[in-house]
DNA sequence: CAGGCCGCTGTGGTCTGACCACTAGATTTC
DNA sequence: GAAATCTAGTGGTCAGACCACAGCGGCCTG
C-alpha cells in the first residue's frame, strides 16, 4: 500500500520507474537493463507487470530484448516514452529549428510528389478552393499532403505540424496569388519552378514580423 | 513460404492477429474487442501473452481498457508520434509502398543537408569508415542521417526504416564504389549527382532479386 | 409499487511458480 | 591450445489462482 506515484495500472508505474532508473543511472543506448527477475524484485511487483512494461517500450521501440542475452536500451534521444508520458520537448532553440526544417522539407517532398502524380483535375480543384475560400496557410498544405496519396508522409507532416504550430512562429500573411501561382506550376509539372515559389513564400513569411 | 508470420516472440503474433480481426471485423473507435480470456482461447495463446500485447498497444493509446468492463478501440487520429504505429496497424498493403517511398525521400532530405552542411572532415570519415568496415546499407544511411544534424529529421528516418525494415524485401547488395561515390559528390556539393548516384543504387538494389 | 440491498457473473489487474529456449562464459576434455 | 561440454543467467510462455470493479438481475423492505 505504498504510495503509488500514479495510475492504478502497476505497469505503467513500472514503465515511469524505468524512466526515472534510466535517467538516474545515465544509461545509455546500448546499455544493458537489469533483467526481469531483478526488476522485478526492485519494484516490488510481479515479473508479469514488469513484463507488460518491457514489452510495450519494445513495441515503442525504446529497448531492444535479446532471449538469453538481457534487455537493452535503444536510440534514445528524447524518447518517444518520454511524449507518451506527457513531458513535453518544445523548450530548446534547436528542436525549434529542427521542426520548420523539417516541416520544409516535407512540404517540399509533397510537392514533389503531387507535381508528378496529382491529377490536373484535383489540382484545378485545389485552386479553386484557393480563390473561394479563406484559410490559414497550414489548410493549404494540409491539403497539398493529402493530395499526395501517401499516407504515411501525410501522418508525418501532421505531426510535425501539430508540433511546430504549438512553438508558433509567426504566421506571415501569404497572398492567394502567391498560393495560385504555386498551384499554376504544379499544373505545369514544374516541379522547379513550384519549389521556388514555395521558398519565397516562407521568406516573406518570416519577413514580416 | 514468402509471409512469415511467426516473429518467434508470440505477443507481436497476438498483435498482428489484433490487426487482422480488427480490419476484418471492421471494428471502429468505441467498438469493444473480445476479451483478454477470449482472445487467449481463440488464438490459442496464454492469457499473459494476450495482455502484453494489450499493454503495448495501450501505451500506444491504440486501445482502452477499463476495468470490470472491457478493451476497447480507441480514436487514434490524435495520437502525436504515436499516429505513425496507428497507421501501421491499420492498412496493410500501401504501407509498405508508402514506407520505402518516405524512406527514400527523407534519406534524400538528408543527403541534401549534408551536402550542404556537413564538415569535409565528416565526410571524410565516413569514407574511411566504409573503406574499412563491413556494413549493412541501413548502417550507412544512419550515419547519414545522423550527420545532417537535424535531430528530428534524424529521428523520423529511424522510425520509418525501423518499420521499412522488418518488412524488407531482400537488400541487394550494393557496392562500396557506390557508396564511395555518393560520397565523393558530397564532398564536392555536388547535390544533384550525389541524389543521382543514390538512386541508381536504388535502382539496383530492386533489380537482382 | 418504488427504492435499495445483495450477490452473481464477467472483465481487467496482478502475482506466483513452473518450464522452455537460448546465450555466454567457465570447465573439462582431448 | 583447441574443441567439446556444462552451467548459470536471461528472456519467452503458460497455467492457475486471487483481487477489484462494473453491470445485471433478483429479492427484500418500506
Amino acid at each position: 500500500m505504498a504510495g503509488r506515484t500514479s495510475s492504478s495500472k502497476i505497469y505503467l508505474d513500472v514503465v515511469e520507474s524505468l524512466r526515472s532508473m534510466i535517467e538516474a543511472d545515465s544509461l545509455l543506448p546500448g546499455d544493458k537493463i537489469p533483467s526481469e527477475r531483478e526488476l522485478s524484485d526492485r519494484f516490488n511487483v510481479g515479473r508479469s507487470s514488469v513484463r507488460e512494461a518491457l514489452r510495450a517500450l519494445e513495441l515503442l521501440g525504446l529497448i531492444e530484448t535479446r532471449r538469453g542475452e538481457g534487455t537493452f536500451i535503444r536510440d534514445f534521444q528524447e524518447h518517444k516514452l518520454v511524449e507518451l508520458l506527457g513531458t513535453f520537448f518544445l523548450q530548446d532553440k534547436k528542436v525549434q529549428e529542427d521542426l520548420s526544417e523539417t516541416k520544409r522539407l516535407i512540404e517540399i517532398d509533397c510537392l514533389r510528389i503531387v507535381a508528378f502524380f496529382a491529377t490536373a483535375e484535383d489540382i484545378k480543384r485545389l485552386m479553386a478552393w484557393v480563390k473561394a475560400d479563406e484559410f490559414h496557410d497550414d489548410d493549404f498544405f494540409l491539403r497539398i499532403a493529402i493530395l499526395n496519396r501517401n499516407r504515411l508522409l501525410e501522418r508525418i507532416w501532421r505531426i510535425v505540424n501539430s508540433y511546430a504550430r504549438t512553438s508558433e512562429m509567426v504566421q506571415g500573411n501569404v497572398k492567394k496569388e502567391d498560393y495560385l501561382s504555386l498551384l499554376t506550376y504544379l499544373l505545369e509539372r514544374d516541379e522547379e519552378k513550384a519549389i521556388e515559389t514555395y521558398l519565397i513564400r516562407i521568406r516573406n513569411m518570416s519577413k514580416d514580423e
